[in-house]
DNA sequence: ACAATAACTTGCAATATGCAAGTTGAAATT
DNA sequence: AATTTCAACTTGCATATTGCAAGTTATTGT
């Protein structure tokens, strides 16, 4: 079988020890982020889900991005057990702890871009509740782990 | 002459109005990002200090990144005043707006890489004074621009 | 058994990247 | 005034990554 992304003999070499790089080699590109934001901020957890996002991820990529995220240990995956021919992509906690730079993107996004759509809730809590909502957020995350974790130890 | 890089004829079309989106399109790559650390954190400002960061960026990737960036108004170019044949790259304000995110992404590097080159003073601020560390990183970043922009008036 | 569906893979053209070498224009040197 | 130096790029080209369309595989539901 041909070794192919990221698994651990095709090992990318670093190009230095700044943490800066270090976070760019893991999530530097146009796509990553928005599979996790999916993730963080609108509760998708398949493929299917993945794919009709609406900036239109092409298949290939998508599975070499989740392939790749998942090596990195940004994001586990687990049968979906009220479903057995899908599988459930989550975060672990590695991923869930990009919300700060997630929250941060938006931030900047919002401030700099004339056409955003982000719900006015959000976007309050962003300006005046921001640690509530980072709380809340990693909260409901966990909670799901945690229950597949479950149902998953009980089915395995 | 032939339309390249990001002229406004050769406007990438965006995909989706999401804030995280728009910042992706913007700066989602290996290399963009470095640039801006390297303004932010080491007061690089010119072509040949870029060229010498430890990631080692190509030529002509670095000429298409300091292109875009200036476009897409996140630097902004000045001759030298002390050096004819040099030309000075500073951050706008649009630019130095990125430190929250850059931030973000250094403590999430610290916390999962193994082996990070960050002093200690830095680390150390990122933990017990991050919003002295902002204020103090933006001032200086203001004054070398506000310094250059009133010679630049003057030379012009 | 047969069709439908979810999660991928494959093929291939287009685009972006990385490396080495070349070009340009201002300044200093001869 | 001609020549060299140097910073800032450009260009050519091989390789790698992306994006689109189509195909495959493993469950299920009928």
């Amino acid at each position: 079988m041909q070794v192919k992304y990221n698994s651990p003999m095709s090992e990318k070499t670093t190009r230095s020890s700044c943490p800066v790089n270090f976070s760019l080699e893991l999530f530097g590109d146009k796509w990553s982020l928005l599979i996790v934001r999916d993730m963080l901020f609108r509760q998708l957890q398949n493929y299917g889900d993945f794919l009709s996002s609406p900036e239109r991820i092409s298949t290939n990529i998508l599975a070499n991005r989740l392939k790749q995220l998942e090596g990195n240990g940004l994001i586990q995956k687990f049968p979906d057990p009220s479903d057995r021919k899908k599988y459930i992509y989550l975060l672990t906690e590695k991923g869930e702890d990009l919300l700060p730079v997630l929250l941060e993107m938006i931030r900047w996004g919002i401030k700099y871009s004339d056409k955003t759509a982000v719900p006015q809730e959000i976007r309050r809590r962003l300006e005046s509740d921001i640690d509530g909502f980072i709380k809340e957020t990693r909260t409901a995350i966990r909670d799901k782990r945690d229950a597949l974790l479950n149902s998953h130890a009980l089915v395995t």
